[in-house]
DNA sequence: CGTATCTAGTGACGAAAGTCGATGCAATCG
DNA sequence: CGATTGCATCGACTTTCGTCACTAGATACG
């Protein structure tokens, strides 16, 4: 799985030629790549890192109206933080008559937790 | 450390008040949540996930030059990623003569770990 | 000293993100 | 049925991002 580049001492060969082979990595991670990078984009933004927060805390599912007031954001930005959260796999949401409940999903997480750790 | 709110059920109360007490949430971890977001941010574009997971697997430091042709970006599009990286503090670099050395501070990426888990 | 090489920075530009107010849509209440 | 409420979506605007070609600095070579 992991590649062990082995590095040269980079004291030659100055000039001329490249200093260094062009190493082939192997691109089997290219498509994971993609997919953490898109979770941690997700949670590139403090309102939505505190979302998923606030809603991990709560094992169960959380209503929207809870949610707004904690943030000094419209309802309308908040709603759309929400769909980012949900477009990236992080959480989803049940509609119960007039309210929405969130929650998380936590495999997203997991995944990058895993190729953090 | 952890709020536990006690969510109510909602199924009463549509019309009028609103639906629920406005719950405070302890704003303890803002700034916690703001660095979190940084590092995420900056993992948030494959490259910038695969230039980490690169340089995590060297446990050294891996020349710039070695890390250009693994990527289909031009090289000022790789320095401005790795000033990224070096901005989050995810990663440092070491000039050696000619060469740029990186290396991943594992530092900022544990915390975001620790979060996640 | 002049030249070649490696890396960082600049400027430009289209694309995407974050925000808000306004609107739309269900569902509920009276 | 009409009014109200909770949430999502739309349109517009500003800011940030990702990318490239080009240039600038520093260092090494001859």
């Amino acid at each position: 799985m992991n590649v062990d580049l082995q590095l040269e001492p980079k004291t030659k060969r100055a000039a001329g030629a490249p200093c260094c082979e062009p190493v082939v990595y192997p691109d089997v991670d290219r498509d994971k790549a993609t997919r953490l990078a898109e979770v941690a984009k997700a949670l590139g933004d403090p309102i939505r890192l505190q979302l998923v927060d606030v809603l991990r805390r709560h094992a169960g599912k959380v209503c929207v109206c809870e949610l707004v007031p904690l943030f000094d954001v419209s309802q309308s930005t908040l709603s759309h933080h929400l769909k980012k959260l949900r477009d990236a796999g992080i959480v989803d949401s049940e509609r119960q008559g007039l309210w929405a409940y969130y929650y998380v999903l936590p495999e997203a997480l997991d995944e990058l937790h895993g190729w953090l750790g």
